[in-house]
DNA sequence: GTATGTGAAGCACTTCACAGCT
DNA sequence: AGCTGTGAAGTGCTTCACATAC
């Protein structure tokens, strides 16, 4: 009862349990009720195998001979994932980009609420953007613990990414979904995702290279 | 002579070289001109034995004792990534998403050039968007191989990609960058990268929930 | 002394294959 | 008869450690 269990699981196994969920949701909503490893793998491109190891590490969900109850599935894992709550978030960086992903009609149906938005330029600070008004950096520590914010999305030039990486992690932020193109240092305990477009980009040149040359 | 060789790297070394490249190329604006596997390993937080044995792949451009040469490094990355030429490509859907991609700035320095849009709705085709007169989805197959685009980039609705996908087969295209939350089924031989903000929330929740426990 | 390039070892994830339940 | 759950086997990526080169 000592160690949180963590790191048994293998993070590509998280990463792929918000896939299963959403795949399971949509079927919910084609009428399928029971499904599967099968069916669901199919729907994925993975394994069956893949899908009933995966869901081992955190119980037995199905019924042999039968497959899975879809709305008890999707119930486990939204609890397995913590989705079974919403989650307050942060946006850095109100330029072009931080503007779309604040008023992104994506995150709130799901879950994840915009509560707060900050920015450097002082003729950003105090305008409204999609019913936020945008916050001075200075006010970042404050405002995160009093509306008790757990999650940070970057959205800041290059060559400021670092800094509020930094900022971030002083607030006691351990999960920040950055737009920025770079990668930043932190302590091995926060968890960062990069969103980067160009990077996915520049590695199907390669593919598309090797095509050309065979 | 039969087979390319396109198997024997691995699918994360060719993700890791533009990340390479990047952090290179910043370390030649701050004016270093060579460095060591350890040195490019702290910035990225990769270890030295991985760096190497990344490059070792294509072939042999440190020189013992000393490190890489930056500027030499860049070049051999770009040209085996095929960043040494520009690349067409081709955005389908011009909603709200799809006009932000259109107009993101960070794709023509890197060599990707959007050259042609397509939508659905009729009162869309015609209007012009950032300079590229938006299509008509019939027009998508004679466009493509007009301009010779060999990438596209999904901005539909998730309950279009999947058809908008098939066209883009159909038309002969084999690497896609798709912003639609579904897992699209797709020949293996073609390469579909996905750009999912939700997805990635959804993973970091597990760990924030699991630390709120212990 | 310093850092690369690389077989070999180690580790982690995936797939197999089958016992067991329905 | 059908499908899950899971040890065991298989595969592939990462790290080690050292010969080699500067």
């Amino acid at each position: 009862m000592a160690t949180e269990s963590s790191h048994e699981v293998p993070q590509v196994v998280i990463e792929r349990l918000p896939q299963y969920l959403r795949a399971l949701s949509r079927f919910l909503e084609e009428g399928t009720t029971v499904i599967s490893s099968q069916q669901l793998g199919a729907r994925l491109q993975v394994t069956p195998a893949q899908i009933r190891k995966d869901l081992s590490y955190f119980g037995r969900f199905g019924k042999q001979g039968r497959g899975y109850t879809i709305l008890f599935l999707v119930e486990q894992l939204r609890h397995i994932l913590g989705l079974d709550q919403t989650w307050k978030v942060a946006v850095v960086g109100v330029g072009r980009l931080g503007r779309a992903i604040i008023s992104y009609p994506g995150f709130a149906p799901e879950g994840f609420h915009v509560v707060c938005a900050f920015d450097t330029d002082p003729a950003l600070v105090g305008k409204l953007t999609d019913g936020l008004t945008v916050q001075a950096m200075s006010q970042m520590a404050a405002v995160l613990r009093r509306e008790d914010v757990k999650i940070a999305i970057v959205a800041v030039p290059a060559a400021h990414a670092q800094g509020v990486v930094d900022q971030l992690v002083t607030c006691g932020i351990k999960s920040i979904l950055c737009y920025a193109p770079v990668a930043t240092q932190r302590p091995s305990d926060v968890h960062i995702s990069y969103i980067d477009p160009v990077l996915a980009l520049q590695s199907m040149t390669y593919y598309l290279k090797a095509v050309a040359a065979g």
